[in-house]
DNA sequence: TCTGGGGTCCTAGGACCC
DNA sequence: TCTGGGGTCCTAGGACCC
């Protein structure tokens, strides 16, 4: 197998410089709802020290001095301009796997590795020319092997974005220069215990035994560790696989204490996961529904707590969720509490084609054609056009968004203008 | 003052079955 | 003191990913 690993740089902050070249060159940041956290910067960023996930208040002080350009994150655009992306890659090879909304693996088997570069050159040069989002590309036996050669793609200039990991002599230098945390798969817990055994390279780790490895790191700690080495253990998944949870949550600007702020909000979160789920396909066996106080607000009383409700039969209709939901939050709301966070996730999700009915369950009169209207209209005049009355009793909880930048691709009133 | 959101897989332990 | 053997299913928590 040959894989390759197309990585779109710095994604969220190159699809905001496509549309607004006055801020190429210059640092760029794109905040997490709710404007809180650093979420995606450009390389100017990073140079300037800004870490990824960092609370935005510990960065004012830089902000401010270096006039960084500074966006609220814009899902709409960022996903349609994924969606780009992965169709000029398509066109490459009938075998790949969109792995994330920025990364896609995709199967250049076929290819000898002496020509093989130049191709993922010519990807490289499309995917810029056509929709403006610069990638690196890197490619090796084994999945781990590629997202590795691709950090070296990123990291070096001189390779020109794309790097090629075949020969054993350039694979030991490539592990050699890796730390373990930097190694796909190996997070903060498993690279603090490696280290403190003396093991600081991916070449370290390659070396290590397999009984070892598996004691201190399972299965799939034995799986990375053989792909290291150039065995390759993880397949290219093609088929998109049906979600077995789905989730909608949000922190608030304020903290929230009335409840009918907090039910409207949780009936807003029902209802765009139902949404969800009618997109995809597909019904849900049960709602838990969850809410908190600010951890980090050590200050005040703290309160979190969660409840689950099973829908019988399982359902993706906008009303039984949302009805699900409000009975939820009834059951674990308590007054004198300032509520920072709260969601609901959809589990136990089944193909709608296949529903199973039920023996027990009362007969419901929840028609699909409504909701097939529903859905409808939103696509039509905008989503959030046409709302279920729950999602109105407070209006107290919207997330801040002071930066984001215009849907240009999915909204026509938002498209770029030139002057 | 201000701290995101949405996923997957694995493991260990408990409850239960015959 | 000593207390079978072999399963399945569920759950909570851990670890990781972007």
């Amino acid at each position: 197998m040959i894989f390759a690993l197309v990585d779109c740089n710095n994604f969220y902050a190159s699809c905001e410089r496509v549309f607004n070249p006055g801020i190429v060159g210059r640092p760029v940041l794109v905040l997490s709802n709710n404007d809180g956290c650093v979420i995606a910067r450009s390389q100017e960023a990073k140079d300037l020290g800004i870490k990824m996930g960092v609370p935005v208040f510990e960065v004012r002080a830089i902000i401010a001095r270096h006039k960084i350009a500074v966006y609220s994150s814009n899902y709409a655009l960022y996903g349609d301009m994924s969606n780009r992306v992965m169709k000029v890659l398509f066109r490459f090879t009938p075998s790949m796997e969109v792995y994330s909304i920025d990364e896609a693996f995709l199967d250049l088997s076929g290819f000898t590795t002496r020509d093989i570069s130049q191709y993922a050159r010519d990807i490289r040069r499309t995917v810029g020319r056509w929709t403006g989002i610069p990638v690196s590309i890197g490619i090796g036996p084994t999945k781990t092997l590629a997202k590795l050669a691709g950090n070296a793609a990123k990291k070096i200039p001189a390779m020109g974005g794309v790097a090629a990991l075949f020969d054993p002599d350039h694979q030991r230098d490539a592990l050699g220069a890796t730390e373990v945390e930097d190694i796909w798969g190996i997070g903060r817990r498993h690279g603090r215990m490696l280290k403190a055994h003396g093991i600081h390279t991916a070449l370290d780790l390659a070396g290590q035994p397999d009984p070892w490895v598996r004691s201190k790191m399972g299965v799939v700690g034995l799986r990375l560790v053989h792909e290291l080495r150039g065995e390759s253990c993880l397949d290219l998944e093609t088929q998109p696989k049906d979600k077995k949870s789905c989730r909608v949550s949000r922190s608030f600007a304020k903290g929230v204490t009335r409840r009918e702020d907090l039910q409207s909000a949780v009936a807003s979160f029902a209802e765009r996961a139902s949404e969800k789920l009618r997109e995809a396909g597909l019904v849900a066996g049960a709602v838990t529904v969850f809410l908190h106080t600010n951890g980090f607000r050590t200050d005040q009383p703290q309160y979190r707590n969660a409840t689950t409700l099973v829908l019988d039969p399982a359902t993706n209709h906008g009303s039984a969720v949302i009805g699900a939901a409000m009975d939820g939050i009834e059951k674990i709301y308590r007054t004198g509490f300032s509520y920072k966070k709260a969601g609901v996730m959809m589990e136990g999700l089944s193909r709608a084609s296949g529903t199973q009915l039920s023996l027990l369950a009362p007969k419901t009169h929840q028609s699909t054609d409504a909701m097939k209207a529903f859905d409808a209209i939103n696509r039509r005049f905008g989503s959030g056009t046409i709302r279920h009355g729950a999602t109105m009793l407070g209006n107290n909880w919207r997330m801040a968004q002071q930066h984001r930048s215009p849907r240009y691709t999915t909204c026509w009133e938002e498209l770029a203008t030139v002057r």
